[in-house]
DNA sequence: CGGCCTTTTGAGTGTGTTCAAATAGGGTGG
DNA sequence: CCACCCTATTTGAACACACTCAAAAGGCCG
């Protein structure tokens, strides 16, 4: 983990750089530093204190539980743009890693919420957790394989940026430990879709959505 | 639906009468008024402005959401001192209905955000249900029937007030919407549980937990 | 080119589902 | 208070989707 001494600013406002983080179309502001994450480097752990916040620059995390006999199940996955890690107890309810090589902007949340009263802007990221958390309840509890999957790469596609050819920032364990099924069953569904004509592999992380408006009416 | 002329103040503070909401230890009060929902009344449904939020004073609720196909999603339940209905967006994301004949306290979320600056308390609501989704994530994606049905059961008991024995105030097809599960699987499950020896039903409702700890060990 | 890890494919199994029917329970009216 | 009805729940049997275990294929990096 690389340290930049200099420290970043990041607001809503003015474009950035282009293969970088997309803006977020909010006034949320963090300052810190700027820190890379090599791929599976953890970047805070269940039961850590809560004491900083996130902005994901480039690459891609996860944020994942553990049951006791290891079952995994991911959380979510944050992109860039995306800030993470804003908890209301002391500590971590979950362990976030980063999925490939990702740089990240770390800001202490005590600064953040000086900066900005109540701290109202960090509850509106908390509250992006909530909503996907609660859309994802839907997909586990009631989808089939096929219907996770299409809306899995649906969802993937529009965070982005909307192009329908992009490369899966996480393995396909990881999008089981997501969509809650068993890696084979995500590789066979994949090829089905494949074969059925909804999408295109190239390589296993580089994919192309053929038809989207069919694959949203797989999702139900 | 009745409407209590009289407006209710809903504090923290002192005890209230025995059988009615166990007090939630925070500061939370809610200015409004009360009123009653027979059982599968619908108290807010997905799409309403969302411009009031409630607590239950008896009875319970269900928050849920459907698929374009019926398929239906619980997304939780709330039960005597719960908080509920406090959105982000202007438009709700779910649908609320009565379990049972209940007694809910109504407020402006406007009045009570006047009344607490930045309306923080509020936010600690939404909160609690993201961090309840969370959790629910976690049982959808990774949990086999008993083990959902074992940390159902426990979870009710604790936020009924920890006896051992109660009435489940939910049918078998809302537990089952609940856990992901058919109703059939419910059913046969809670069958199991007992012929094991680790509850016992006295009709379908009332319920008692013969072996807590063991019960606990089923979850994982 | 070789080794290692990830992904894909195959075959068989199992948990939970589906469809169907029987039973139990709760409410109502006689 | 009892009989009846209606709905909810339980039980049964067969099926299906996703899982498990196993092996082959593909990628990536040295």
């Amino acid at each position: 983990m690389q340290m930049q001494p200099i420290a970043a600013r990041f607001a809503g406002g003015p474009a950035r750089s282009a293969d970088v983080a997309q803006p977020n179309r909010d006034d949320f502001r963090l300052i810190g530093v700027t820190k890379h994450f090599d791929r599976d480097q953890e970047i805070f752990s269940e039961g850590d204190r809560a004491d900083l916040v996130y902005k994901v620059v480039s690459g891609a995390v996860r944020s994942c539980r553990v049951l006791a006999d290891g079952r995994r199940q991911i959380c979510d996955f944050y992109l860039p743009g995306d800030v993470f890690g804003v908890e209301f107890e002391p500590t971590r309810r979950a362990t976030a890693e980063a999925l490939v090589d990702t740089v990240l902007i770390v800001a202490r949340r005590s600064v953040v919420v000086e900066e900005f009263g109540q701290g109202e802007a960090l509850w509106r990221h908390a509250l992006r957790d909530l909503q996907r958390s609660q859309d994802h309840v839907l997909t586990l509890g009631r989808r089939s394989a096929t219907e996770r999957l299409a809306s899995f790469l649906l969802d993937l596609t529009e965070r982005l940026g909307g192009a329908s050819e992009f490369d899966l920032p996480m393995s396909r364990q990881d999008i089981a430990d997501y969509l809650g099924l068993t890696i084979e069953t995500v590789s066979r569904t994949l090829t089905q879709l494949q074969v059925q004509g909804f999408i295109q592999l190239h390589g296993c992380r580089h994919i192309r959505l053929a038809r989207r408006a069919a694959l949203a009416d797989l999702c139900e």
